[in-house]
DNA sequence: GAAATAATATGATATATGTCAGCTTTTAAA
DNA sequence: TTTAAAAGCTGACATATATCATATTATTTC
């Protein structure tokens, strides 16, 4: 658990507003994390006193809702940055982070960034465009995971959003292994309802699942399938 | 359409973090504008050059989804902003606005916002805190319907907000009026499917309908019925 | 490798939701 | 005030979705 060795991420460019001596600072108090595929991050309400970059591996950002089900809000990937709006304003974690893989992290010291947001005005508007980067996304998730006709559409379209954000490999299988009761936790919807509509879509061919793994041969079949339905 | 008379904005903290010769610069490049109930404020994938403050009056954030249909996003009241990560990010509006009762805007040259921006940190960070509440309202917004279980519930949930938002006359009559087919757009379903649902409430005598206009005698008993389904 | 646990699967059933066609009332326009 | 248009409503029907009980398979742990 030693310090970082670099500073990098796609969200805050890099944190090229930054002049050197000020990344050095940064890394001096940074902290490398690596965690295992299931480990919890951070926990919603939980304070963070950190601000976590993602250099390798994938989670998912997730609230209980007030039926004490996990509703998951977001994938996060490579580049991408945790703990924003909690160090900018001081309330505890919006949501709560978990691992889906193996993960690497680093993390810098929430004081040492408030500090430079102080002094650095193209850092704060670098802090600006991730921020409505990060709206972006949100936006564009809620109209695929929530407005999508019904919670067949839904999935097909979560399918084709794992397809494109973490890739399948060479034999079209999904890169990102998914839990039914994840995909359930973003749906809304049952665990039982998911296996179920999955193996509609098998018997269609749109997919094919081995040993629980999901297979798509043909992106634009699937997709073809949502639109016309 | 002259000049604001003054500079206010709950979102923005009535622009405080700017000095009184800055605030007057703003004011003498602005714009008031009166629109009536059911008006095109500006829409999705147009280039804005102004900020938008609502004055007074109720207006709604929506976009259209793969369907064609209108799918609202947020609803807006006085104090709020609109046009924040348009004109920070020269994007196109990222959602449409309409009016949902006649309004009044005060509208602020971007060229001069982001002047001030580029000179003035805790401006920015005003920026940051404004597009902070922005996430959190999205983030609850979509957690009360999107999420709720079945699309009753969200349907008790939106009545709910609506009386929270805007509130109740002395009759218990929601203050703003919704078309059911504006409620659909909410909750992602059909104007019949809300008609129906509506009554059944009635007929539980959860809520009264006058010239359907929505009554809530007890939002307590409304609230108490979401909970137990 | 065996046992224990977690994840996945199945099918039956009840309920929720979508859709259509036509109707009535309210609102806006002339 | 009359008319046209918009909004609101109804009921019947098909389909989508939730839920439960139970069985099977995969994964982890020892």
């Amino acid at each position: 658990m030693g310090k970082c060795s670099e500073i990098r991420s796609r969200q805050l460019n890099d944190f090229v507003a930054l002049n050197n001596s000020a990344r050095q600072q940064l890394l001096e108090h940074s902290q490398a994390m690596v965690l295992k595929k299931g480990s919890l991050i951070f926990e919603e309400a939980q304070p963070l006193n950190k601000l976590y970059c993602i250099k390798k591996g994938a989670c998912k950002f997730s609230k209980v809702d007030n039926d004490g089900h996990e509703r998951i809000l977001r994938f996060l990937g490579e580049g991408e940055i945790m703990g924003k709006r909690s160090i900018l304003s001081n309330q505890g974690a919006m949501v709560s982070a978990v691992a889906l893989t193996d993960i690497e992290l680093c993390c810098l010291s929430k004081d040492h960034i408030l500090q430079h947001l102080e002094q650095n005005v193209q850092f704060c508007r670098d802090f600006l465009n991730a921020l409505i980067e990060d709206a972006n996304i949100n936006e564009r998730t809620r109209m695929i995971f929530c407005v999508h006709k019904g919670i067949q559409q839904r999935l097909v379209e979560l399918l084709l959003y794992l397809s494109d954000k973490y890739g399948l490999d060479a034999q079209g299988r999904l890169r990102l292994r998914l839990k039914r009761e994840d995909m359930a936790a973003v749906l809304g919807t049952s665990q039982e309802y998911v296996i179920n509509l999955l193996n509609r879509f098998k018997r269609k061919k749109l997919i094919a699942i081995v040993k629980s793994e999901v297979y798509i041969p043909s992106t634009k079949k699937l997709r073809a399938f949502s639109n016309k339905t």
